[in-house]
DNA sequence: AAATAGACCAACCGCGTTTGC
DNA sequence: AGCAAACGCGGTTGGTCTATT
């Protein structure tokens, strides 16, 4: 009943691609195309599982991948879509052409981070984060959580901090620190302002978003 | 020059969702 | 309709490279 299992792991390779490996992949998806990735490693006569096949294939070898270094403008890009969707990588690499979830997952854990807790923006709820926990910038992500979920009532905390993770547009009401990453909302619209018009529905509706609105439905790729 | 720490990134793992039977 | 496999995603790990002492 139901399908065959995904792959026997005790014959399948593990660990980093060779290059004859690399090249067995991509001959065989340039000649069958992408999908079917249980069936690929046997049919291109690879020892890999479908899983990694499909992962290599995704986050190294595709022909259309961009492989280079992150601009600024990148940079902004990838923060302004990850105070909106959050943690979904797929989603912000979607919004990337010739960039991987994995290599943004990468890039924001190593790079923009560090940036923003430099800034003193929390990279969570993109908000500052409090001075006496914003400097100096430990390697801690997050101060130690305090023993109750309430915050200390005598702590002079920004009220509006939105630690809940829900996916939802930053505080509407706030206007301090968020220029540099929320342009969009003074004027012309972020995508605008990076050039990717072709991007963006504009008229406030950024990424396809409406006003205080998401739906993910309208990120996905044609 | 060697040792150590930190940064980076490819790849794996586990889980939730989708799809085939 | 329900089960199980395949798929896709996000979190995490571990190896390698680079900078610093």
């Amino acid at each position: 009943m139901g399908r065959s299992p995904c792959c026997e792991k005790e014959h399948t390779n593990k660990g980093a691609w060779t290059k004859q490996e690399d090249e067995r992949l991509v001959a065989y998806i340039r000649a069958h195309g992408e999908g079917c990735w249980r069936s690929l490693p046997k049919a291109a006569g690879l020892l890999r599982c479908g899983k990694s096949c499909r992962l290599r294939w995704i986050n190294y070898l595709r022909p259309d991948l961009k492989r280079g270094n992150f601009t600024a403008d990148d940079d902004d890009l990838i923060i302004k879509l990850h105070s909106l969707l959050g943690n979904k990588w797929s989603l912000i690499a979607a919004r990337m052409p010739g960039r991987t979830d994995n290599e943004i997952k990468n890039y924001w854990n190593t790079h923009i981070r560090r940036k923003l807790l430099g800034r003193g923006i929390d990279p969570v709820t993109h908000r500052p984060v409090p001075v006496n926990a914003a400097a100096p910038i430990s390697f801690q992500s997050h101060p130690p959580p305090p023993p109750a979920k309430e915050p200390t009532n005598k702590t002079p905390r920004c009220p509006d901090l939105n630690l809940d993770l829900c996916i939802s547009p930053p505080c509407q009401d706030e206007e301090e620190d968020e220029a540099d990453v929320k342009p969009a909302r003074h004027g012309l619209c972020f995508g605008c302002s990076l050039g990717l018009q072709k991007e963006c529905n504009c008229s406030s509706n950024f990424l396809g978003l409406t006003a205080g609105m998401l739906d993910f439905r309208s990120l996905e790729m044609k």
